[in-house]
DNA sequence: CCTACCGATCGGTAGG
DNA sequence: CCTACCGATCGGTAGG
């Protein structure tokens, strides 16, 4: 029973370091020896644990498809709200995430591109689903005339990147600053930087 | 004179495939052998024109560093303008430059972290200068009361990150719809994205 | 600009 | 989980 449990937890720690070190370093970057190193263990014996060094980022990458999509899934079936109270959620979701867990954003953003070929294409599928949830959610919102015309992927896509200098900045945020860095991304984003 | 002009252009050449290399898989996932085959030599013959690998990189990175720093400086100092004025052109200029000039985007943005250690330094230099005059236009919007509050620093992130999508995306953008893209990027981010 | 080659490092395996 | 080791590939050099 300790060994099963010991395992679990092994496998857990690889992820977890790995996923640090790809963030920090990037996936080309970052070496078995270093993952090893940073578990406190010889790179061969990470191969009791994982397939392959594409393997981690494989897992990594599915772990992050499976929680992104439920996430706006959950927002988008939680009843007696306007479109617009949806694309917010979904956008705060990301400004949250990428403060509290940036290496789930780096993989998702950056990293899935060293994916191995044959998983690309399992990969992008699901974030094809993704990205449908989020056009489906500016569709709405255009056509209850609540936000201004434009193609949905080009609204989706100045949306989510507007977020991503979050998970690579090296400053620490404090709580305080994080809701005052937030609160300034809705407002410029929702309400225009300009004001009048 | 032949033979040196001939050099000269062949460096060009090198660097100009190895950009768009970098681009395509990044600086880590492209092999001097890579960059050789893109332009029709031997690995080695490529050590006539440049250094080393990461010589590419580091003159890359020189000639981007000199020029947005320059475009700025030339918006900055063009008399007339107001501050918002100002801010919309220098946003102009990174989406006109992601359409036209991807590779030089992605240098800038993304692949300066593998810059050799030595150079990383001066490279963060010419940055911070670069983000000094940014913020120095934000600031100025915020003291004459045309943008709303915020911190200088949250508001440049998000709106250079905001356009970091484009010089990734594969899909291709007609004439038209680059314009129109950019429109819709520069109503959202001045005007809010929210109807009023 | 090429042929021939090199040391270092990579991801990964065998066997215990 | 370790020791010992391997083939492939990397960036780069010598010499012409």
């Amino acid at each position: 029973m300790t060994e099963v449990k010991t395992k679990v937890f092994r496998k857990a720690e690889i992820l977890e370091q790995a996923a640090r070190l790809f963030l920090e370093r990037g996936f080309k970057s970052t070496s078995v020896r270093d993952i090893a190193a940073a578990v406190g263990i010889e790179a061969s014996s990470l191969y009791s644990h994982i397939k392959s060094k594409e393997d981690i980022l494989v897992l990594l990458c599915d772990a992050c498809a499976e929680r992104y999509t439920g996430v706006l899934s959950k927002i988008m079936a939680t009843p007696g709200q306007t479109g617009i109270d949806q694309l917010k959620q979904i956008l705060s979701f990301h400004i949250d995430n990428a403060f509290q867990d940036p290496t789930s954003s780096t993989v998702f953003s950056d990293e899935w591109k060293n994916l191995p070929s044959e998983r690309i294409e399992k990969f992008l599928i699901d974030r094809k689903e993704y990205e449908n949830k989020w056009q489906a959610v500016i569709q709405d919102c255009i056509r209850q005339g609540s936000i201004r015309e434009g193609e949905p992927a080009v609204i989706m896509h100045t949306l989510i990147s507007s977020v991503r200098w979050i998970h690579h900045t090296k400053r620490k945020f404090t709580d305080k600053e994080q809701k005052s860095a937030k609160e300034t991304i809705l407002s410029m984003l929702f309400d225009g930087l300009a004001k009048r």
